[in-house]
DNA sequence: CATGGATTGCAACAAAATTGCAAAAGATAA
DNA sequence: TTATCTTTTGCAATTTTGTTGCAATCCATG
């Protein structure tokens, strides 16, 4: 099953109708090379669907779980959730700002869970922000 | 040294002075039990600090570390940083939404790390949302 | 291809955040 | 302490971001 596909048995699985608005903007987000600021999602849009739908679209992907907002430094951002794009998270660069996906591993999984268990917590989902200097941009001590 | 001295320090140390509503901004997430919203904050400093000082105030405190945004479910809160607070990471149950502060051990720090250095990052910081259910509302399937 | 509920766009509104500037407060030195 | 210079604040106005109500349109179903 596509992407496209299984993007339209959510909604239909949920009673809602697969239309212009919420397809277009889904394939904002598969097309994307990384997390979108709804700025960009608007701007991208600008034309063609309204401000207020897209708010609305995203309000529903989040609802059903297609999309997530996600923190990149100061302010969030929208990105396809781990149904469509395998769970990761984000590693920023403090010297250029450049965001990379990282996935974890079974062993990092399992240490997480295992905290939650010992402050009684049945875990459904976390998220892991990381900043630091990547290898183009040094230790962070460079003039 | 007190934490309000560390505090003064940190401001002066960057030529700033240790004003009115600087303190009085600080006093208050050193009060807080928890994370704060900005209308929180200017809330509490309705007729003594002004809104626009309030917002002025924080995107200093992130400049200098003194505080930092994280994000609590859908928006963001703000609170004292690592140096004021010790490093820790929230758990968020979804049933009652109680936030828990959690302490990582060294290995978890390790692990993390040890992340960072396979993407070629030298990490300087992370943060760690986790959401799920604790014990008093059970395992998520409580009808 | 008709039709009825779901969805959209528009306009107006509300909330959150930012900016410019004059007034007030803080630091410094005499 | 006071004079003076710099930083910080409060206010008003503005921009940006997000929300709501409603009539017009779309779209899955028969």
């Amino acid at each position: 099953m596509s992407q496209n596909q299984l993007f339209i048995k959510i909604l239909r699985d949920s009673n809602y109708s697969a239309t212009k608005a919420r397809l277009f903007v889904f394939d904002l987000l598969l097309k994307a090379t990384g997390p979108q600021t709804m700025h960009q999602l608007i701007e991208a849009s600008k034309g063609i669907i309204d401000r207020v739908s897209v708010y609305r679209v995203i309000e529903l992907y989040e609802k059903l779980g297609i999309a997530q907002r996600i923190n990149i430094g100061w302010k969030y951002k929208i990105e396809l959730s781990d149904i469509f794009l395998e769970h990761h998270h984000h590693m920023t660069c403090l010297g250029c700002g450049r965001v990379i996906a990282v996935k974890d591993d079974p062993a990092f999984e399992a240490m997480i869970n295992r905290l939650g268990e010992t402050h009684g917590f049945v875990l459904k989902q976390h998220q892991l922000e990381m900043q630091g200097y990547c290898d183009r941009c040094g230790q962070g001590h460079v003039s």
